[in-house]
RNA sequence: GGCACGGUAGCCAAAUGGAAAGGCCUGGGUCUGCAAAACCCAUAUACGCGGGUUCGAUUCCCGCCCGUGCCU
């Protein structure tokens, strides 16, 4: 069996908690899908589950990297797939968990990336190059690419360029490579739940040492800058601990920036029909329930060659 | 009380004697190794109040109100 189920939602959504309870009635385990949450020393800011709440429940891709380090979508999509399939082997059912859309459909539809790591010296060279120069650049070396890329965004522009360089080749449509047979589903909270969720979990980490857990990355050598490449709850704490902004602006500042990524990561699931949204527990269970009972799908040999840039099924 | 500066959209903020920039917020969207990232699109009956000068005032003049700073 080869059944994977996908707990997501925005953040502050209830995931975590949805997950453990879940995964304890139907004897799965967990796998985190979370930007964050792999790196070492990240825990009260990225909202990393504590060994109590998992209530046994065995939890994966935590504390993998270090945060020194840059954690790409490859690494995870490498270790993730082998740890479902572990589980799977066990017997057991595996839970991928988290909010980071990208991650999630790395396993989902199994895309495959191209297998050009970062290169972080070329890229520092090219960011000092304008738009225009980028993209001028890009079309001599692959004119489809270019054709349809964002022409606006240097990051992509940039990644474009550094596969054709390194693999002197265009790069390559998209391929996916589809390994479970996965159940999304879709945790849903009005505007105002998600903003009022926010604000408590906010107070929580504050009153939890959020801020000595910041210094004491800082105390093992990452940067103000680094911290800062983390985003919301680190970013903000950094520009605080700096003094480039007042406790109070810091808050505000959390507070807007996690309600505008809420809704950056809607617009990312709302685009996949495939996801069963639902509004409790109950619900996902008897979703649960239908989907393992299901006869195995006969999987087509071979990879599918995509057309247009996401499935939207 | 005196002096100075200011009052432009929900917020910040520019310019201008002749159809009032931009940013933020908000809404929608994109996504081929940084994805809590990066990027795109959309959006406003906005010039404190009253009078004057003028063909025409948000712009110049006078008075008033409000805010900020300094002075007594």
């Amino acid at each position: 069996m080869n059944k994977l189920i996908v707990i997501l939602g925005p953040t502050a959504s209830g995931k975590s908690d949805l997950a453990v309870r879940l995964a304890k009635k139907f004897n799965g385990e967990i796998i985190s899908a979370d930007s964050r949450q792999v790196y070492k020393g990240l825990d009260i800011g990225s909202g990393k589950i504590t060994k109590k709440e998992m209530r046994g429940v065995p939890h994966y891709l935590l504390d993998v990297a270090s945060p020194k380090r840059k954690f790409t979508v490859a690494q995870f999509q490498k270790l993730a797939q082998k740890k479902i399939k572990e589980i799977q082997k066990r017997g057991k059912l595996p839970f991928l968990v988290g909010g980071t859309g990208f991650y999630i459909q790395s396993i989902v539809d199994g895309i495959k990336i191209p297998e050009v790591k970062p290169n972080w010296k070329l890229r520092k060279k090219f960011e000092k190059k304008s738009l225009k120069e980028l993209f001028l650049i890009l079309k001599k070396l692959d004119q489809k690419r270019a054709f349809v890329i964002d022409k606006n965004n240097k990051v992509r522009i940039i990644r474009a360029i550094e596969i054709v360089e390194a693999t002197k080749k265009p790069v390559p449509p998209i391929i996916k490579d589809v390994k479970f047979e996965s159940l999304q589903i879709g945790i849903t909270k009005s505007k105002k739940q998600l903003k009022s969720a926010i604000r408590k979990r906010l107070i929580k980490r504050l009153n939890h040492g959020m801020i000595t857990e910041i210094r004491r990355l800082r105390r093992h050598g990452l940067t103000f800058g680094r911290l800062e490449e983390f985003g919301l709850e680190y970013r903000y704490v950094a520009q605080y601990l700096q003094e480039k902004i007042t406790y109070q602006q810091m808050i505000e500042k959390i507070q807007k920036e996690s309600e505008r990524f809420a809704k950056r990561q809607m617009t990312w699931f709302k685009s996949d029909k495939r996801i069963h949204w639902i509004e409790d527990q109950k619900e996902a269970e008897r979703s649960i329930k239908k989907f393992i009972k299901q006869k195995p799908l006969e999987f087509s040999n071979g990879s599918l060659i995509l057309h247009g840039l996401r499935s939207r099924l």
